[in-house]
DNA sequence: GCAATCACG
DNA sequence: ACGTACGTGATTGCT
């Protein structure tokens, strides 16, 4: 027989909270709520014996009963950090104990157990409801029980339906009557004023329900009959909001919510990251699941030592801190050549945190340095002050070494402060971009639970998000500051090894630690904008806009937003009545594919795609860059992100600089307002020739390939004369055309489909381009076949640098998935290599520059292109000098070649 | 906060 | 038969 057990996760976990002392791990994370919930659970679990289980939440946002008023929930008490850190720690433990857990935007967990009891009546499966909530009383049935806590959360009390009518004198649906009648403070919901639950009930007994009350006003008496005539509406909204919805569109059933016990490593795991000891020993689990050396246990058991500098008070802490961290590296020193102690070289863990996403606005709040369990935190504030002079040199020092978290930002905010930072040589951050490219969220929270370390709050539970983002009091703050640091530490010792593992050491330490301060250099030089320029661009394009905008709404007969695609939509497919080519999921699609097909239709679609593309133009280019130059300097100066792209690639923000429009004219006349950041200087822009054509040459040894790159052929024109059989001459540009589509479609991961898009063609011709290329170029044709055989084998491909890229969907079912995979496959070693080879090339310029005393300065990265300023009389120098070092970055089987240009502005480097 | 669109390599 | 090209970031409208 089965058995449901139903939980309102938020209203227990409440109740857990406010019932139970506080409690923490030695992180500092606050773990008393999920303890109390976690006894309750084993307790329904040993008693109930339940088949199914699923513990619902509330999603975070609105929902539907905001809708028609919008105080619901109002005036709250906003959910302590110290709760609402505890969230996901459930969740986590919840997935470890193997329970189903659900949340839905728009909806409360009421409506999801509301929802599901229903299912459970229909089915006649036996269910327990477990909450500390009476509005759920309402969900009792024959088959429905609803246990509500008593007593904090040490026992609940069931109720069937007989027993709400012994207690209440109603049947399980009246229980919202009597809140549509009484209301609910905790909800805000208002009910009728000055009737209670005594009140309440009474009226019940004798009308049955609300309704019937407001139709009987006149057999009440006095002050009571006023009020509720007065408040007639308020008792029928407060009935609606009490009503628990049962229709909500769940994607969950019997099966996903099956309960077939947990497993003891799990639970075991789980437990000792929370330091649950007391449970790990009830329930036997000690000897159960890894967990690590004895020593790393004892380690993160201990309480950690924080010690705070927050003024010249302190400069005795601050003197232990610098003795701490120099009294480390000398022992580190005597055990220098000892190989087994190289993993344990950590001498500390160091934090900075720096608010906001840019770094060169965040505000650094605070630092902490951990050697080993004690945590030094610094107060901003102090940094600056004369005592820390002391400090101040540490972090300047490049041969005192740093492991960090995030250096590249704490070296630029903190640079922005007039805090020169130095001697960065581990990055946890970094380390684990590495070790997995595609981890969305590269956090010390994430990092310690997947190292099975203590866990320790995410910065969201302590800081918030979004508009309720919030700086805590210092003691949490400099808590949370203590636990990072030491995390670091603990980290780093791990990510050493996985490096060595995987083969990434010397990728690690040789490029990527070394070119994260080759970054930092650039932004912080930044490079000069001229802002007339721009503005003298954009009213050049106020002016077209505004004609084109006029002449669009002469054609439409009305005017409207251009820019919203649902009102051009209706204004194209409908008003005007053009063909529907394409739908995206919310709509009509209006993208400028569909506008060039749609372009001998109506006048109008022209002038769309023109308004469209000069918009862009100014929006994002000349109004976003106008934005971004700091008024001080006149310099614009982007973050290049070195742990986002999966390929290994760069990315740039804050603005990007890496898709400055280039293709068309009026796009390409943006450039003209980057210029040298000194007179008579020079932009000089340097570029890869088809670096990934010819990384793709290399790796897969195809001879004809090969060949046509080491006579420096035209690879486009070199391609169509063997897939179409003809001479140089015969290479018409129709035909060029074609191949060069094809040769980016072998980049990507080749399918009929997307060439015959690109090519305006159909399947069945690109097919067989496809087949008359793989039949020419036999090397390209076994390299896609092989890297695809040797992903399904791995689990990951790699770049020549020994990049790795996990690729988990290779052996999806799923025919869709698995075809992304497998392009994901064949593209990534290439574009990854190519990523490897300029990052190779900027690591060795910077040196170079350096060694060479020369005044010219690295400023951009475009993925295959590096742009210079440079004073006149280094030009001739750096026309040779830049292509060398690009061309000699990496020996390939063909020659790597770049071109190089330059001129008064990056749009005359050409 | 997400979807659509478009800028780049 | 399935329905796609690989990798990014910024802006806008809308829920």
């Amino acid at each position: 027989m089965d058995k449901w057990m139903l939980i309102d996760g938020n209203s227990i976990i409440y109740r857990a909270f406010f019932a139970m002392p506080p409690l923490t791990n030695s992180a500092g994370l606050h773990t008393n709520a999920v303890f109390g919930f976690t006894t309750m659970l084993l307790k329904l679990l040993a008693d109930e014996k339940p088949t199914h289980v699923l513990v619902a939440f509330d999603a975070g946002k609105a929902t539907f009963r905001h809708e028609g008023y919008t105080e619901y929930k109002g005036g709250r008490e906003k959910t302590p950090t110290e709760l609402s850190e505890q969230f996901p720690v459930l969740k986590e433990l919840l997935s470890a104990f193997g329970i189903a857990q659900y949340e839905l935007s728009g909806y409360e967990a009421d409506d999801i157990i509301g929802t599901l009891t229903k299912m459970a009546d229909e089915s006649k499966v036996e269910t327990l409801v477990i909450t500390g909530d009476k509005d759920m009383l309402q969900l009792a049935s024959e088959h429905v029980t609803v246990a509500i806590t008593r007593k904090g959360i040490s026992e609940v009390e069931p109720y069937s339906p007989a027993a709400i009518q012994e207690r209440y004198g109603l049947k399980p649906l009246q229980i919202i009557d009597l809140k549509g009648l009484m209301g609910d403070a905790s909800d805000n919901i208002p009910g009728i004023p000055g009737v209670g639950e005594k009140t309440a009930l009474k009226m019940l007994h004798e009308f049955g329900s609300v309704e019937e009350v407001l139709a009987h006003t006149d057999s009440l008496k006095g002050k009571m009959k006023e009020k509720v005539e007065e408040h007639k509406e308020s008792a029928i909204m407060s009935k609606k909001l009490a009503t628990i919805y049962r229709e909500v569109p769940l994607d969950k059933g019997a099966d996903e919510i099956r309960y077939a016990g947990y497993e003891d490593a799990a639970l075991a795991e789980a437990f000792r990251k929370l330091e649950f000891k007391s449970l790990i020993e009830r329930l036997d689990l000690g000897s159960a699941g890894s967990g690590g050396s004895e020593k790393e246990a004892a380690e993160a058991a201990a309480e950690l030592k924080v010690a705070v500098i927050a003024g010249e008070d302190d400069a005795d802490t601050l003197r232990a801190l610098l003795d701490d961290l120099s009294g480390e590296e000398a022992a580190k020193k005597s055990a220098e050549g000892d190989a087994a102690v190289e993993a344990d070289a950590i001498s500390h863990g160091f934090y900075v945190e720096a608010i906001g996403d840019n770094p060169h606005h965040a505000e650094v709040i605070g630092m902490a340095i951990a050697v080993g369990e004690q945590v030094y935190v610094i107060a901003a504030d102090a940094v600056k002050q004369p005592f820390a002079e002391p400090l101040r040199k540490w972090l300047a020092d490049a041969d005192k070494p740093k492991y960090g978290f995030d250096t590249h930002k704490a070296e630029l905010a903190l640079g922005w402060n007039g805090i020169v930072f130095n001697g960065a040589v581990f990055d946890v951050q970094l380390a684990a971009y590495l070790l997995d490219p595609t981890d969305a969220s590269l956090t010390l929270s994430g990092m310690s639970q997947r190292y099975g370390l203590t866990a320790i709050a995410a910065d969201e539970a302590v800081y918030g998000k979004g508009a309720k983002f919030r700086v805590p009091d210092a003691e949490t703050l400099n808590r949370h500051l203590a636990v990072k640091a030491a995390a670091v530490q603990r980290i780093a010792k791990h990510q050493q090894g996985d490096l060595e593992k995987s083969g990434m050491s010397k990728l690690y330490y040789e490029l990527e630690q070394p070119l994260s301060r080759v970054l930092a250099a650039m932004e912080q030089q930044g490079i000069q904008v001229e802002s007339a320029e721009l503005e003298r661009l954009g009213s050049e394009l106020e002016r077209n806009l505004s004609q084109i905008m006029s002449d669009i709404y002469r054609h439409a007969g009305m005017e409207f937003n251009i820019n919203s695609t649902k009102q051009l939509g209706d204004v194209l497919f409908e008003k005007l009545g053009l063909p529907v080519m394409k739908k995206t999921k919310t709509g009509y699609s209006t993208d400028a594919e569909v506008l060039e097909r749609l372009e001998p239709y109506h006048e109008i679609v022209p002038l769309i795609l023109l308004y469209r593309s000069l918009a862009k133009l100014q929006s994002t280019y000349v109004e976003g860059l106008l934005k971004e130059i700091r008024q001080e300097t006149g310099k614009i100066h982007t973050y290049y992100r070195q742990t986002i792209a999966a390929t290994g690639r760069l990315s740039s923000q804050f603005p990007n600089l890496q898709n400055i429009p280039i293709r068309l004219e009026e796009g390409r006349k943006i450039r003209k307002a980057f210029v040298p950041s000194e007179p008579g200087w020079y932009i000089l822009a340097a570029d890869y020739s088809q670096i990934e054509l010819r990384v793709l040459a290399h790796i897969s040894g195809d001879e004809r390939l090969k060949e046509a790159f080491i006579q420096d052929m035209d690879i486009h024109t070199k391609t169509a004369m063997d897939v179409f059989g003809v001479t140089a001459e015969q290479v018409d540009s129709n035909m060029r055309r074609s191949a060069k589509a094809v040769n980016f479609g072998i980049v990507y991961g080749i399918s009929d489909f997307g060439l015959s898009q690109n090519l305006n063609i159909t399947r069945k011709e690109a097919g067989a381009f496809i087949a008359q290329y793989f039949e020419v170029f036999q090397g390209v044709r076994k390299y896609m076949d092989d890297i695809v055989a040797q992903a399904r084998q791995d689990g990951y491909v790699t770049t020549l640098l020994e990049r790795r890229r996990y690729l988990p969907d290779i052996k999806a079912s799923n025919f869709n998935i698995r075809s992304f995979a497998e392009r994901t496959a064949m593209n990534t070693p290439i574009q990854g290599t190519a990523a490897d080879i300029i990052k190779l090339a900027m690591v060795r310029m910077d040196e170079t520059l350096r060694e060479r005393k020369l005044k010219s300065r690295m400023l951009l990265q475009v993925h295959d292109e590096l742009v210079f300023e440079v004073p006149e009389d280094e030009l001739e120098l750096m026309k040779e000098l830049v292509p060398t070092v690009m061309a000699g970055a990496l020996k390939l089987d063909v020659p790597l070649k770049a071109d190089v240009n330059y001129g008064v502005n990056w749009y005359e480097a050409k």
